[in-house]
DNA sequence: ATGGCAGTTCCTAACTGA
């Protein structure tokens, strides 16, 4: 089973190059984050086409996650609301950022965490809350079913110091704060491991560079784009890599995509 | 230090991203 992960910042900008990307990887689920369109404006025909069931929680211009699915997915459910009573989530599923189903024996997370913005900022206390949500969320999850899960998207952290090509005074960067990296370390201390790091250990290794100061090509990146496993699902998994490919195409996406594998 | 690039919409300016 091979699961991808790749925020595409806008599927209708980057329709045609995810198209080509699945028939040179035909993964069997594919996550996406940042498809910035509402369901119903979703360009379905070219992935259904490609014989993928797709499972969309869109909005307008922001956010949006998609699973595609080379099989059906069962229990479908977006945002926090359906595990959570309305006092926690509050607000949260206003953006769409959560959307999870089963293949197999195994449920898929698909997550967008929020950016942030700047430490400090408003946007930087709506990131933590919603670290804080999505812990009890998981958790939840845990509790109430067997399956082993694989939480994957756009993580907008890089946990460690090897996730950033320089991390040298990054104490105050969004991304690499020591709260938010203790946040999603939280999230992780309910039973999930990094996929990525079962196989590489060194720095060097990115998943997203920025537009500007031509990052990509100087390879300044940060891995922010990662798989957690359950246990017993990470002693299964028999690789983790980034396809930096379609990150070197005209008008590219910021972030590439990563694919997982277990046996 | 700042801003740089890209996508979106209430579209040629302002926002959000990371």
């Amino acid at each position: 089973m091979k699961v991808a992960t790749w925020n595409v910042n806008s599927i209708r900008t980057r329709q045609d190059q995810v198209v080509e990307w699945l028939q040179n990887n035909p993964v069997d689920v594919l996550c996406l984050q940042e498809t910035k369109v509402m369901e119903v404006q979703f360009p379905r025909s070219p992935f259904e086409e490609l014989g993928y069931h797709l499972y969309i929680s869109g909005q307008k211009s922001y956010n949006g996650v998609a699973i595609f699915s080379r099989t059906p997915l069962e229990q479908v459910s977006t945002g926090f609301s359906p595990l959570l009573d309305a006092e926690t989530v509050g607000e949260l599923d206003e953006q769409k950022r959560v959307i999870t189903g089963i293949v197999g024996d195994v449920r898929i997370v698909n997550l967008y965490v929020p950016n942030g913005s700047a430490v400090g900022s408003e946007k930087y206390d709506y990131k933590l809350l919603w670290l804080k949500v999505l812990r009890e969320y998981l958790q939840t999850l845990l509790d109430k079913q067997p399956y082993e899960l694989c939480i994957c998207g756009d993580f907008n952290i890089a946990l460690e110091d090897r996730d950033i090509h320089n991390p040298k005074g990054k104490e105050k960067h969004i991304m690499a704060s020591p709260v938010e990296r203790q946040a999603l370390q939280s999230v992780l201390e309910i039973g999930l491991a990094d996929a990525f790091r079962k196989f590489t250990t060194e720095t060097g290794h990115y998943s997203w560079w920025d537009y500007r100061t031509n990052a990509f090509s100087r390879n300044m990146g940060w891995r922010i784009d990662h798989h957690y496993l359950t246990p017993k699902l990470y002693e299964q998994a028999s690789s983790c890599r980034i396809d930096i490919a379609p990150r070197k195409l005209p008008k590219p996406s910021d972030h590439t995509p990563v694919i997982v594998e277990w046996i």
